[in-house]
DNA sequence: CGGTTTTGACCTGCGC
DNA sequence: GCGCAGGTCAAAACCG
């Protein structure tokens, strides 16, 4: 992670170069695909996701009417147990009762042996144990920001699914997310679709973790502000996201900013939980009548 | 060299 | 009380 030792707030990585690819290091792979044709694909998605959404959505409203009618995506607090499934996959159930939330991600088949769920919290492991019911190891996590966080987090591929990671947090974080703890939380665009970001016992800690993009291109600078920077009134990053600052000169570092705030967008839980609530709607609204799908 | 991960040992709770 | 399983500790190894 790059610390801006001046000031101490985060900073992204500075591309020098003219090109400015990749944005934020190495591991970033080149845009393989147009804004267009993401869009397109994530239009596919949400259209082929829609049943299935409708579906989970229809058996929380049954299940928990006023949890899902009175509460904002952010604020997943009460006394009701909350289950989401965004776009991306993830499921998340959180029991604030006992400050328990249990995370379902996806992992890329490349991370086959990898068991940390990438949330965007800094963590320490502190141990392995293979269980009774699981062939799969279970490792244990710290939150390894402040050593007086009490937040742990037992990570454990499924039995029935090696490609999926339950995680399971416990406690409350008592910081901020910080900057310092994951920056591929935003950045690694390859494994965007299995991360997902807790939102511990409704800290407010829902900021990404960097969010400043700093980008020195022949002498200009282009901000994109994100997280902290969050503007009052805004409800998500997604709204937030839209605040650029700067010049944007060529067609080429045009095209890159976009990605990179598809690539946000993409990561922000709030966003993709309001998308997934949106297209749920529509797709309600266009049922004329129970019993009828398009 | 300092932070992180690994891993065997130890502790604790629970069911019988 | 005993055994088992889950959770934690801590020293050594590893890594940047």
């Amino acid at each position: 992670m790059a610390m801006d030792s001046t000031n101490g707030e985060c900073s992204s990585p500075t591309a020098s170069a003219v090109g400015l690819l990749p944005l934020f290091g190495s591991s970033r792979p080149p845009p393989a695909e147009s804004l267009e044709e993401k869009l397109r694909r994530v239009s596919e998605e949400n259209r082929r996701l829609a049943p299935a959404l409708d579906a989970i959505l229809s058996a929380d409203r049954s299940n928990h009417p006023r949890a899902l009618a009175t509460s904002p995506p952010a604020q997943q607090q009460g006394n009701a147990a909350l289950t989401t499934q965004a776009a991306t996959g993830v499921v998340v159930t959180a029991e604030p009762r006992h400050k328990v939330r249990t995370v379902r991600a996806r992992a890329e088949p490349a991370d086959a042996d990898a068991n940390h769920l990438k949330d965007g919290y800094h963590w320490r492991k502190y141990g392995q144990k293979v269980t009774r019911d699981n062939p799969y190891p279970r490792a244990y996590f710290r939150c390894a920001y402040a050593p007086s966080c009490p937040v742990k987090k037992k990570v454990q591929r499924s039995a029935d699914d090696n490609l999926m990671l339950v995680a399971t947090y416990e406690g409350e974080h008592n910081h901020e997310q910080h900057a310092q703890s994951e920056y591929s939380y935003i950045n690694d665009a390859s494994t965007t679709s299995q991360q997902q970001q807790p939102q511990a016992g409704g800290s407010s800690s829902s900021t990404l973790p960097c969010s400043i993009i700093s980008i020195n291109s022949l002498g200009r600078t282009i901000t994109l502000g994100l997280a902290d920077q969050r503007r009052p009134g805004s409800s998500s990053n997604a709204e937030a996201a839209a605040v650029v600052v700067g010049e944007i000169v060529t067609p080429e570092l045009r095209k890159v900013l976009v990605d990179e705030l598809a690539s946000l967008l993409k990561n922000d839980p709030e966003f993709i939980e309001s998308l997934a609530t949106a297209v749920a709607d529509r797709v309600m609204e266009r049922i004329p009548a129970a019993g009828h799908i398009l």
